[in-house]
DNA sequence: GCCATAATAGGAACACGTTCCAGTTTGTGC
DNA sequence: GCACAAACTGGAACGTGTTCCTATTATGGC
């Protein structure tokens, strides 16, 4: 286990946004939910076998498999989870910055930073996410959401409602954002290559 | 096989980038790829399967994967040569349009509406690219510099050589492009969608 | 409390990517 | 041509994602 893993994956009073079913249903979701987490930060990808995550799970497999439908399905939905409370966390607190590029700069690097901090579950959330398929949809329609809104709301603290215009920047932004860490989990460059190119990103998209 | 495909993937006389070995080899090479493309095309990621292209190009399994050690390889390797071609054809004609954003909204249309024109091809293709390791690194680093080659070129015709300004906007450019591929492939957004969004940010990004 | 139904456990079975091996063919230096 | 190395064939075997089945255990209505 890293020791100071800097992405939060444990919840006190589950408060998440999509509630459904009973209370043991719940709590088998979260432990499956947690032993995936688990299992990626240790060994990444590979490393989360719907077998080892059903047994430290302690669910069987058959069960496993209808909460979560796919590996992939498992993975976007921890991905969702990551993101929804760095959504809740950044709405707590007041960005600094007095441009929006600078906020969202600054929000972006902190999102960045935390991932590389854990590479293996960066990994792992990050290669699922590329790979889903249609059948996915839905979920990750959710992590778009919650990015979406990271961004917008960096880009205009104070508006209640996005406008078009920062949607659609806002929706670059992620897209350059999920290339970036695809290319710093491949190898092809370095984390500081990657905030280097976010930011300068940014700063285009961002000038006026 | 579709009746109409959009993306070239028959040479007559093969004269790629990358040449080595004897005739024989470059002949099983490109058996091995034109089997991926005609998997591919029909069927998609999933139906390219490594035994099913072993035996469309007439190779054993074994030596399928000393020509490509993985699936992964395989599919990335096509794209490489899709998007060489791509750079080819993109070079040899002037690039229409009197702006940057122009001419790189033709081009990038251009490539969009190809692989539009094959979507199960398309969707094995991206997903492949996307979902790559480190060990594929060498070869998305092929896709990720005839991408780049082609929107600088698109930028600037008639520089010899690339600006870093110009660089970084063709990466900026090329990864919303692949992350809107990506939305496309996986139903969340359409065909439309995919274009305007690209249209919207290359005007983002080069408005000047 | 009792029944009907759904959910879970436990595990076998299957599919496909990948590895490995023994035997055969092809290519190369002499 | 010959000897040797490299490449290729055909196919078995293994791991892991996924599916399926039966027995057992919660759950909710009466």
């Amino acid at each position: 286990m890293s020791s100071a893993s800097t992405i939060t994956t444990s919840n006190a009073t589950a408060s998440t946004s999509e509630e459904a079913g009973s209370a043991a249903q719940r709590d088998r979701r979260k432990r499956i939910l947690d032993a995936t987490f688990a299992l990626a930060t240790e060994g990444g990808f590979d490393a989360v076998q719907m077998r080892a995550v059903a047994e430290k799970a302690d669910v069987a497999l058959g069960t496993l498999y209808r909460y979560f439908p796919s590996k992939v399905h498992l993975l976007v939905s921890a991905l969702a989870r990551v993101l929804e409370r760095t959504e809740t966390n950044t709405r707590a607190h007041e960005v600094p910055g007095d441009t929006s590029a600078d906020r969202v700069i600054f929000v972006m690097k902190r999102i960045t930073r935390g991932m590389q901090g854990d590479p293996r579950l960066t990994e792992a959330l990050t290669r699922a996410f590329m790979f889903a398929d249609a059948s996915v949809a839905q979920e990750i329609h959710v992590v778009g959401t919650h990015l979406t809104s990271i961004l917008t709301h960096a880009i205009r603290p104070d508006a209640d409602e996005a406008t078009p215009e920062d949607v659609v920047i806002a929706r670059v932004i992620g897209d350059v954002w999920l290339s970036a860490l695809v290319a710093w989990v491949t190898g092809r460059s370095t984390a500081a290559q990657t905030g280097s190119h976010l930011e300068t990103a940014i700063a285009l998209l961002l000038r006026d």
